[in-house]
DNA sequence: GCTTCCAGTTCTATTTTAGAACCAGTTTCG
DNA sequence: CGAAACTGGTTCTAAAATAGAACTGGAAGC
């Protein structure tokens, strides 16, 4: 009765999900992009159970999306930090923000926004682009199968791996 | 001892995460966005347990995401569609996929391919931007209160809702 | 009208989560 | 230095969610 996996999906968005698609991984995830780093500020600031917190700091380190790192204040404690891998996750999250700003929120409700720092601006909206940087809205696309659309340098044809 | 609920979160992503944020859901969407709609088209291809299937999709529903239609083949049995706010979900979708794609394929190992319908080829990859047009990573972004950054049209203070 | 299919509901067993208690190593500080 | 508090966990129990199978009532097929 072990939870279904889709470790080896042929769907890049199954096996994602399958990786961080639980419900506090990017909670977390989100908490380290707004610069936490301890365990016990990942503790306070979700109020999530310390067991819980335990195993996913270490599921989502042997995800490769954080790494534990001598502390910065010079302590013999560890943080947590983000890997290359893990900030890769940034646009999952402004995706999800920028949904709920959309969908979550009543008008003139008090919630946090994401700017650009440099202008205090709030950033643009995401949007999807074809490769000739025509606009694309989902109905404009489809799913295809990797070997049937071998994109140019075409790297290696589906053999073995 | 009941989940933590960020329903009511100043955060969007904590509201995002807290409407479609567990396990099944957005495997659930991924699947809509395929165009699948029947309850026994989810629950094969996923492989999803049914009495799970039965409430995620009550919840999807409620939540706004899917709603009931009746069947477009014409039987007397009903359908799950996306909603226009379940559309919206389609850059977390997308933004997941490009993600997988990147750190959860070995080369060259299968995987499906989302593509411009009109060209077939592969869509672009999405990327943020500041409201000028430049383009913003993580470190060039902050998270700031809703009511300290009123954007232009200021719609109103934050003063009741 | 009998059988099969569809879309669930209900049931039990197993797994996961929540929350509290506990613990070893660290840091604080008197 | 030694006691007290903090950090980062682990362990324990109880509650909740999930998996899987069995069951059900209406729709379709024949």
């Amino acid at each position: 009765m072990k939870r279904r996996s889709f470790r080896e999906a042929e769907c890049p968005v199954a096996r994602t999900l399958d990786a961080i698609g639980d419900w506090w991984s990017l909670l977390i995830v989100r908490d380290a992009f707004d610069g936490i780093r301890r365990f016990s500020a990942f503790q306070q600031n979700l109020g999530i159970a310390k067991g819980i917190l335990s195993t996913r700091l270490r599921d989502l380190v042997e995800a490769g999306v954080l790494s534990l790192a001598p502390a910065s204040d010079g302590s013999a404690y560890q943080e947590y930090v983000l890997t290359e891998k893990g900030r890769g996750l940034f646009l999952v999250i402004v995706a999800l923000r920028q949904w709920g700003e959309d969908h979550l929120f009543r008008a003139g409700e008090r919630r946090s926004m994401l700017v650009d720092a440099a202008t205090e601006t709030p950033v643009d909206r995401l949007k999807l682009h074809a490769s000739d940087g025509r606009g694309l809205t989902w109905e404009d696309t489809r799913i295809v199968d990797a070997a049937s659309c071998a994109p140019k340098g075409s790297p290696s044809p589906p053999k073995s791996a």
